[in-house]
RNA sequence: GGUGGGUUCGUCUAACGGUUAGGACUCAAGAUUUUCAUUCUUGCAAUAGGGGUUCGAUUCCCCUACCCACUACCA
């Protein structure tokens, strides 16, 4: 039994979007499981669409996510470019393997499968805009190659010359006519194309010395040994054309399986989720921050707040269930779990709700160690002075009320800092003519209160109103106003103990002044 | 336009051809509580439409509608 070789192959033309970074979590996924490897290829074949720092993005993302390559990727992340043993078939960048596929390009022009082209492009544009005004569509394909200006048109010495002298010919192959390609998708199951609906792709390009994707996708995953192609349904429409290129090269044997995953779609209206979807109704569709060169900020899960853990997690899901009711799903669970064969055919829109709902899943899982870590890293400066404990417990009162770290301050200031200003409206509704005389007494009560724990100050206090026949609802709101500034926050019994003694009083004794 | 793919609650989804069509998110109501939240309970809510095949169709077939992708010397 072969290896399980699967692999990533973004182009770096852009920041990886959360589409992108699923599909690579589910080559990820699928490799793992049979004890495979996953490899990262940089597909940079499109001069002039590259992207600076895209590359980069695109490494520090999949790092982010905890699903780093085995193979294509040093341990400083950066793209592998000569060959090691780990690394057998660097170069992984296309643009530094660009002498290797001129002569695949020209094998298969020598076997038949394909031919020179001549036409400029101003030609091609201007047959596709008159067939366009005449209501149908240019193909260059078995109906139209004959009447251009290529390697089958023109006479053996007029091509030889021209390959030599002119920088704008293409290779480009030659579709068979009329005949039905049968293909296998490992998750849409049997497809039939008839090649007539197909066009004589270019496979190389003279004028940057480049293949396009076609011809440098389906030669690298031969090379690299690549098991199964696991990509997005935007391919779809070209795996008979990939199939007929195995054929053509004699490589049907080896010809990895594929598998084509729908798309993520914008959560509102229709169509592919987009840039601008994010900015629209306010959630991120990038794993990282990125800013273009236009200096235009795209926000991203990380800096959202989102734990990796929880982005993987809600990505998985996204197109994909394990068949069970279970949710939550760690990145080794979701390895034992994955299949293809569970993979939703159709387009998933994405539920920013529900990423929200996975954060605060994972936010109450963390331990009060981790908790204290990420706030003290978050607030640094305002929590200086405090001890890990102390900040510690406050994370455990207000982890239950926080969907991400980051909420954290504002959800417990008051346990930090005694309020300086006191909510109007609060005070209108507590602080009545009733309570008035009453406060006093609570305050001293509470300052003999020993000793000051939660369960103690809870009971007493408890007691304390009960017997009385004071209003409980407005004497507690009202202590808690007098602590917290406004009337939000956990019990008044666990503001209390863990504010201590000394602080209620002088908060009691402060709020009392503001309020005399 | 052509080719291919797709269509179950608002959203993500489950359901050997036989279920009161299940779960999760959201939303609503109720319970608890000293506030807010949490928690718990309950509720709202779906098989795109039409034909077949079958004792029986969400499931298989066909047609229509709609959605998506592709239709570049981009990936």
């Amino acid at each position: 039994m072969k290896k399980r070789r699967v692999r990533f192959a973004p182009s770096p033309t852009g920041p990886l979007h959360i589409g992108g970074v699923r599909t690579a979590l589910y080559n990820y996924l699928y490799a793992k499981q049979a004890g495979g490897d996953f490899i990262l290829r940089i597909e940079d074949t499109d001069s002039q669409r590259f992207v600076p720092g895209a590359e980069e993005y695109i490494i520090d993302a999949l790092r982010w996510c905890g699903i780093t390559p085995d193979e294509g990727v040093d341990e400083n992340g950066k793209v592998v470019e000569t060959p090691s043993e780990r690394h057998p078939h660097a170069p992984y960048r296309q643009s530094q393997r660009r002498g290797i596929y001129r002569k695949y390009a020209e094998e298969l022009v020598e076997k038949g499968y394909a031919y020179y082209a001549f036409d400029t492009a101003e030609e091609l544009d201007t047959l596709r805009k008159n067939a366009e005004a005449q209501k149908s569509t240019f193909t260059y394909n078995y109906a139209t190659r004959g009447s251009l200006r290529n390697s089958l048109t023109l006479p053996a010495s007029e091509v030889s010359q021209l390959i030599e002298n002119e920088t704008h010919w293409t290779i480009r192959f030659k579709i068979p006519e009329n005949r039905t390609i049968r293909m296998n998708d490992l998750i849409r199951g049997e497809i039939e194309v008839n090649s007539n609906t197909l066009d004589d792709k270019v496979l190389w390009k003279r004028i940057d010395e480049l293949p396009t994707y076609h011809l440098a996708n389906i030669v690298d995953d031969h090379l690299m040994e690549i098991t199964e192609v696991v990509r997005g349904e935007e391919w779809l429409p070209s795996l008979p054309l990939h199939y007929l290129l195995y054929e053509a090269f004699g490589w049907q044997e080896s010809r990895p399986r594929f598998a084509h995953l729908s798309l993520l779609l914008k959560p509102d209206g229709k169509g592919k989720l987009s840039k601008r979807d994010g900015d629209r109704l306010g959630f991120p569709v990038f794993p990282l921050k990125w800013i273009n060169a236009e200096g235009e900020v795209s926000r991203g899960y990380r800096e959202d707040g989102y734990y990796p853990q929880a982005f993987v997690n809600l990505l998985a899901l996204l197109g994909w269930n394990p068949g069970t009711e279970q949710e939550i799903f760690s990145l080794e669970e979701l390895v034992q779990a994955f299949s293809l064969e569970r993979v939703i055919k159709s387009g998933a829109k994405f539920n920013p709700d529900k990423a929200k709902w996975f954060n605060e899943q994972y936010l109450r899982m963390q331990t009060t160690e981790e908790l204290t870590a990420e706030f003290k890293a978050l607030e640094g400066g305002r929590l200086v002075g405090f001890s890990d404990s102390y900040i510690g417990s406050v994370c455990e009162i207000i982890k239950e009320r926080a969907h991400f770290s980051n909420e954290f301050w504002g959800l417990s200031s008051y346990f930090f800092r005694a309020p300086s200003t006191y909510d109007p409206s609060s005070i209108s509704k507590y602080w009545k003519d009733d309570v008035k005389p009453i406060i006093p007494q609570v305050h001293i009560f509470i300052c003999n209160l020993e000793p000051f724990t939660k369960e103690h100050i809870e009971e007493q206090l408890h007691t304390l109103i009960t017997d009385n026949q004071w209003p409980m609802g407005k004497v507690m709101n009202l202590l808690r106003l007098f602590l917290v500034g406004e009337s939000k926050g956990p019990s008044v019994a666990d503001i209390m103990a863990l504010l201590g003694k000394e602080e209620v009083d002088n908060r009691i004794k402060r709020a009392l002044n503001h309020l005399a």
